[in-house]
DNA sequence: GCCTGAACCTCTATTCGCTTTAGCTTATAC
DNA sequence: GTATAAGCTAAAGCGAATAGAGGTTCAGGC
C-alpha cells in the first residue's frame, strides 16, 4: 500500500498534481484509509509513470487519455498509438523549427547591441522594426 | 484615425487580444468616438507591432512591459534591454535542447513500431518504460 | 431620414496543465 | 500524549489569450 507521497517521490509528480489527475479521471479513484487518505497499488504507480513520461514527451492530457485507453485494451491495433505518436512528433518538429528561427533572431539582436543609451539600442530597434521578422499575417499561411 | 479592426488586420492580432492588452495596461487606453468605439493613432499601431513582434520572439508580457518602458525612456541605458534579450535567448536555447531530446525519443518510438496489436506496441512500451528517459527527479536538477 | 450589415461594444466563461492558498484532519514516531 | 509530517477539500490563480452571448454603433446606399 503506497501513499500519495510515495507516488509523488517515485515519479517526481507533485502530490496536488496526482490528485488533479484523479479529479480529471486520468488516474483511477484511489482506495482510502478509514481516515480518508488515499492508498495506492503498484499498478497505480505504473499508470502515473506512464502519464508522466508521456507528459515529458509533450503529449497533451487528451492524447495521454487515448494512449492509456489503448494500453488498457491490448487487443486493439497498434496503429492508433503509432499515429498519435507521429502526430506528436510532427508537432515537436514544428515547434523546433520555430524556436530555431527565434534563436537566430535573438542572437542577431544581442550580437548587435553595443550597450549605449536606449536611443540607439539595437535590441529595441529590432523589436520596433517588424519588417525582417517571421510574421506572415498578410501572407500565405502558418 | 484607425479603428481596432484596422490595427487587428495590420498586426495580425485578434480584436479581443488588443482589448485584452488595453485591459492589462500594455496598450494605452484608446480614445473613443461619441458612440464609445476605440480610435487609434499611428503610434498605437507602432506600439502594438512592437508588442506582437516581441511576443513572436517569445518574450513574456512582463518582459514586454519592461522593454516598452525602456523604449519610452530613450535616455536610459541599453544594458537592461540587452539583458532581457539575453535572458530570453537563454530560455529559448534551453527549450530547444529539450525539444531536440524529445524529438529523438519520439523518433525512436515511431521507428520501432511495426503496427501489430497493442500488446507488442513499441510506442506504448516505451511510454511504459521509464528507465531510458530524461527524468531526473531523483537527480541533480532541472 | 431610414435601413442594412459589418464592425464594434461589454461582460463573462473557457482553455491547458497545473500550482497555490487557506484551513483543516490523520497517521506515525517517540 | 503530543509533536509534526503528511494528508485532506475546495476554491482561486497563473499566462496569454480565445470564445460566446447579447447588445450597440457606424458607414453606405436608397
Amino acid at each position: 500500500m503506497l501513499t500519495i507521497g510515495t507516488l509523488s517521490r517515485k515519479t517526481g509528480t507533485k502530490v496536488q498534481t496526482i490528485r488533479y489527475y484523479e479529479q480529471i479521471g486520468l488516474m483511477n479513484e484511489a482506495g482510502r484509509t478509514a481516515g480518508g487518505q488515499r492508498r495506492y497499488f503498484e499498478k497505480d504507480l505504473d499508470r502515473l509513470a506512464f502519464i508522466r513520461h508521456s507528459r515529458q514527451l509533450g503529449f497533451s492530457l487528451d492524447s495521454i487519455r487515448e494512449l492509456l485507453e489503448l494500453s488498457d485494451n491490448p487487443s486493439r491495433s497498434c496503429a492508433e498509438a503509432d499515429s498519435i505518436a507521429r502526430r506528436q512528433l510532427r508537432q515537436v518538429e514544428q515547434r523546433l523549427k520555430r524556436l530555431q528561427a527565434l534563436k537566430k533572431e535573438l542572437k542577431r539582436m544581442v550580437a548587435e547591441c553595443e550597450g549605449d543609451s536606449v536611443a540607439e539600442c539595437k535590441v529595441l530597434e529590432v523589436l520596433r522594426d517588424h519588417s525582417e521578422c517571421l510574421t506572415d499575417h498578410d501572407g500565405i499561411g502558418a
